[in-house]
DNA sequence: CGAACACTAGGCAGATTGTCCACTCATTCA
DNA sequence: TGAATGAGTGGACAATCTGCCTAGTGTTCG
């Protein structure tokens, strides 16, 4: 299994904190030297650890200012699942998970209102093989998503 | 409301395919002057439709390859949620959010096994003033968190 | 009309990148 | 033990990019 050590981590962290620093400059705070820290950066994503250095868009600084989980049962079909693949052409279904318990489909919508969830909610309704939603508003977020504290706390785990 | 255009549009996601992308080869590539890209970039930061260009890492390469949505009630306190802090205190933790319907917070929660689950579960549980708790374990993700479609929709919902 | 704004096109010095190299140190293993 | 391997260091190179600035051109709008 693929892991980390404390150099890896910190480094994480320092992007993470800082993600515009360059090669150089993090070598710098880290205080090895710079082969290292290219080294280090290149097998972080070779390994798949680290999977990009997209720019993060916030949904709601476009205006979707309303986060729902619409779970779903669905009918169910052997094999790829054709519904996801459906609601991957909605814009505002930011994920989707297949799940264990009652439901069978767990998915994030983001949408400008409340109003504009129930035209999202329809959309997603509409999907062949959607059989019945639930919807779940989220009012407030106190921890946004983060990985951090995981990549801290990897090193750690193996042992030093 | 912030909204964005559709150069905007295709500099993000420019940006989101090819993040190690420097200004100067998005001018190129977009076909505009390098400082209208920069201006543009530093617009879309300011107003905070791009939060940032961390590194995004993957639970999963690190061993953490169970998923799961843990909703539950709480013990309902005024003002600001103690709860939440606590829970932004394990690391497993990777999102809350309080939320509409019969539970109160939803978290979305990673571990390295079911087994492992079960510990994390537990540290949940043990978190003063949580009541109940609800696990429902991701098996598959068909559709990963994105937000290209919706930075894609913006523009032409806006009208050119 | 004039002001404000966004974009283009260019120039410049300084910093950074990608890529080499040679050397050291620790570990592995025949 | 001795050789091989892998990781890190420190330094060097040309090519490139960055931050910053200037000047000119359209557009929009009060």
């Amino acid at each position: 299994m693929t892991t980390i050590d404390e150099l890896d981590s910190r480094l994480i962290a320092l992007l993470t904190a800082e993600p515009r620093l360059g090669v150089l400059e993090c070598s710098r705070r880290l205080g090895v030297a710079r082969g290292t820290v290219q080294a280090r950066l290149d097998r972080l994503m070779e390994r798949g650890v680290i999977t990009g250095f997209g720019p993060d868009v916030s949904p709601a600084a476009l205006g979707y200012h309303v986060t729902a989980f619409v779970s779903m049962e669905i009918r169910q079909v052997a094999g790829h699942d054709p519904v996801a693949d459906r609601l991957a052409r909605i814009p505002e279904v930011l994920e989707v998970h297949t799940i264990t318990g009652d439901s069978d489909l767990l998915c994030r919508v983001v949408a400008r209102t409340n109003a504009d969830l129930q035209r999202v909610i329809d959309r997603i309704v509409d999907v062949q093989g959607v059989l019945r939603t639930n919807s779940i508003i989220a009012l407030d977020t106190p921890v946004p998503y983060r990985v951090l504290p995981l990549v801290a706390d990897v090193p750690r785990r193996e042992g030093r």
